[in-house]
DNA sequence: TTATTCTCTATCAAATAAGTTGAGAATATG
DNA sequence: CATATTCTCAACTTATTTGATAGAGAATAA
């Protein structure tokens, strides 16, 4: 699961987006907007602009805006800043590469040949979605097949 | 990530499914094999049991089974049993589905929307690989592209 | 020079995860 | 029947992670 400071820094960074060009945003439209308690948003945002995805500035009209078009940012991107990894086990990640505790020989392990796959779907799909492409809202109270 | 209980619970069931057919299987035999301390393996193997997914019998010569062929298991079920879930956020599960706290309306969620799709892809894969089918391992010092 | 807005480190509480303890119940064997 | 063996299960402990807040500080514009 993606923790919920993943998934606010993921709308924080969509808002950011949308007003993409249009000069500084606020923290506190963030916050408001996006409905993420705007102590723990300086956390993210602040992050995120020592990451370098966001630039900011402070004092009166102050405020943040991307650093970088979305056009350029993926949400492979996004996902892989603030939780370390797309993968499902630290094995199987790219980046963030690691043994897995307590774990059979890696070159064994038939759990890590699964999920380095899992990882490269998953990567195909969010690493070609961009902060800039429009996503089809699903309507609420959506069932898939199956 | 998959939690360490859901990783040995996997290896547990690899384990029962290479010796499906050829009785009792001993916690300690596996637990040695595996490498998972043997205590906290009797909560997962128990859990497991409770669930339907294996059988047990005590007493001398008594054990473990897979209580169901290991081609009708599938790494999906295991997944799910194990941590609830395939998504990535609580609101894009198909069967735990739950809102996420603090989020925006569902409708109005591209998060959402774009994490089913992720969750219907993983699902395709891992709802495919069953614990019968042989996994092409991949050496310890592998390298994706990209 | 003051109000505004971001920055950063420290701290806290709650939840979750990992693992252990120990008493108990079923089973096979002699 | 007695005993050793093996699983069962709830309670508990400890460590880690997560979500969030506090509060002092620094830059900026008016």
């Amino acid at each position: 699961m993606l923790s919920q400071k993943t998934r606010y820094a993921i709308r924080a960074m969509q808002d950011l987006a949308d007003r993409y060009g249009q000069g500084p945003v606020q923290l506190a439209e963030i916050a408001e907007r996006q409905n993420i308690p705007p102590k723990f948003l300086t956390v993210i945002l602040s992050e995120l602009t020592r990451f370098g995805l966001v630039d900011s500035q402070r004092g009166r009209d102050g405020g943040y805006w991307l650093a970088i078009a979305p056009v350029d940012i993926s949400y492979g991107d996004l996902i892989r800043i603030m939780r370390g990894s797309l993968a499902l086990v630290p094995c199987a990640s790219r980046f963030a590469h690691e043994k897995c505790k307590n774990c059979v020989a890696e070159g064994d392990c038939r759990t890590r040949a699964l999920m380095l796959e899992v990882r490269d779907r998953t990567a195909e799909l969010l690493d070609a979605v961009k902060l800039s492409d429009p996503i089809a809202l699903v309507p609420a109270d959506h069932e898939t097949s199956e």
